[in-house]
DNA sequence: ATTGTTGTACTAATATCATAGAACATTAGA
DNA sequence: TCTAATGTTCTATGATATTAGTACAACAAT
């Protein structure tokens, strides 16, 4: 089985979780986490091929925002609260909150 | 005279302002602007080329990210906290808290 | 076993970005 | 007017990012 590289908490960039949530389709993605809880790959609405999907799931998980848990066929998706909150107080619920009103 | 365009506060787009802001000279500039108010492009303290900082500064302005005021052969950068606290409240701050620790 | 679901890997086409050298425009000041 | 200061524009280049088509593997259900 293939090993899903994550980074560290400590080896999270600010950077590189701005450029992954940089993206229309993945801020929409973290969205659906957030207020379904964690849930597999084939949830998300986005209208978007299967292989970008992958690419835009392990762009969210390289940057560490994402945990990616493989259950059988599925691969569960969790968001990194508690890290992200530990590195970046309060960017994750400014970022969220957004969405909330007029995202995209 | 040049004119420099900047979006309106409505149009100021999320994922606009997140990508202006993945890139570690255009934190460094922000996070420099934060700290000593508003102050014109050569004092950033960047290893770039003018043309790349020209590059950076542009896109920030056009995220809305900042307001670029020209003065005599100077060109003045200011943020427009008002405007991104606005629009997406609490995320400035988280952003430019964490440079206050460990940056990059 | 067969069939369908789920998601990745590989590959490729296209687009975007960061960077900077060179030339140019504007302004300030001597 | 001449010169220095300040940035922009033009152009090019190498690196990444985005997207998707195809194939494949793991698993589930029948």
């Amino acid at each position: 089985m293939k090993i899903l590289h994550h980074p560290h908490r400590e080896d999270i960039q600010l950077s590189s979780v701005l450029h992954a949530l940089s993206d229309p389709v993945r801020l929409q993605i973290i969205s659906d986490i957030a207020a379904g809880g964690e849930q597999p790959c084939n949830n998300f609405d986005v209208p978007i091929a299967k292989s970008t999907l992958t690419h835009h799931i392990r762009t969210l998980r390289e940057a560490g925002v994402i945990q990616v848990r493989v259950q059988g066929t599925q691969h569960i998706i969790a968001l990194r609260s508690e890290d992200l909150n530990t590195c970046f107080p309060g960017l994750l619920s400014a970022i969220l909150n957004v969405g909330k009103n007029t995202n995209k």
